[in-house]
DNA sequence: CGGTGCTATATCTATTTTGATATAGTTGCC
DNA sequence: GGCAACTATATCAAAATAGATATAGCACCG
């Protein structure tokens, strides 16, 4: 439910069109969020219908036609009103979740696995760093985002030495039922 | 993706009923890989038609008839082969998506969020640390749940004490196109 | 002149996820 | 007996997300 918000927000800064917003989208808020153009137009609509966003047509530059999206009073409200608002707790994370299950997995192909994500994880860390930062406190976000890259290494990086070569607390050989 | 995946590594572990999976989500997957009823049951009888999994139907114990099901081979293999697979690159977080647009709010309000944010950070991380503990990498990956929370708690925090009064690098005034 | 690449909107399908609801037997409490 | 709580399966509708494709003008290069 963060899409049409995160698109008010890109708006709020500035006029844009979808295909702006999705490039302002990839560029600034990667691992932040991001959408396709089949959630972006359809979701520009509904913005619209909400009387959040109004759109002027603008005549071709260089391509077809541009429709720009520019936020009003109302969306600038509603803007900050879900700046403000609780958040619902959503927890999914894969990499974690894979994680959960590694006692099915042979000591040997643990540690490979293990070491095949942490290289990863630095790998993506090190690319959203030497990305071009935004501006404000979308850099602030990419910082977090970078963070939580580099935090998720250390834990995996950590738990690789701190079992050289056992298997934590119970094996958890399958029981039947 | 992962819905079917994680559903087999808690089925290898031990046979379950479609009731039970949801239990063993609610109770050990929490902030990792959570699904309704509405996802389990359909996603149960894919697993099924692949060959991962079989059927048993039991007679009612306490209630109605339970369906049993039991990993097979082929099933195991999938699901080590996803435990070793690269991860695709899934990048949302509606913390950070919020944070991005801090500048758009006045530094109290600014203040006030981040606050009830980091809170409400260290409340979930205290109540995932306080709830009964699972067994092998189950825990780990717990541990790993409660220790993002926290780093985002300490991100947050940090991040407050950083700026005493003022915004960061530019504030961002909205321009015209 | 043809090809490549960029700007730009739009739609289609499929999958995933969420939330609500229906049904029904069983147990234990008062 | 009635009721709440728990076990258990199942379905429906809606929304969110992903991925692919269609269309088309314009610019630049060789």
């Amino acid at each position: 439910m963060s899409l049409p918000h995160v698109l008010l927000g890109l708006l709020a800064e500035e006029s844009r069109t979808g295909y702006e917003l999705e490039r302002a989208m990839r560029e600034d808020l990667d691992h932040v969020w991001r959408a396709e153009y089949s959630q972006i137009y359809p979701a520009l609509a509904r913005l619209r219908r909400a009387g959040w966003v109004l759109l002027k047509v603008l005549g071709p530059r260089r391509g077809p036609r541009r429709n720009l999206y520019r936020v009003t009073a109302a969306g600038r409200r509603e803007l900050r009103r879900w700046l403000g608002a609780p958040y619902p707790v959503r927890g999914k994370d894969e990499r974690l979740a894979r994680l959960a299950f590694f006692d099915l997995l042979a000591p040997a192909d643990r540690r490979a696995a293990m070491l095949a994500q942490e290289r990863a994880l630095a790998q993506e860390a090190r690319e959203l760093r030497s990305a071009p930062a935004p501006s404000g406190f979308r850099a602030v976000a990419r910082r977090g985002a970078v963070e939580k890259l580099e935090a998720a290494r250390r834990f995996l990086h950590t738990l690789g030495s701190e079992t050289p070569e056992a298997a934590p607390a119970s094996p958890l050989v399958p029981k039947k039922k």
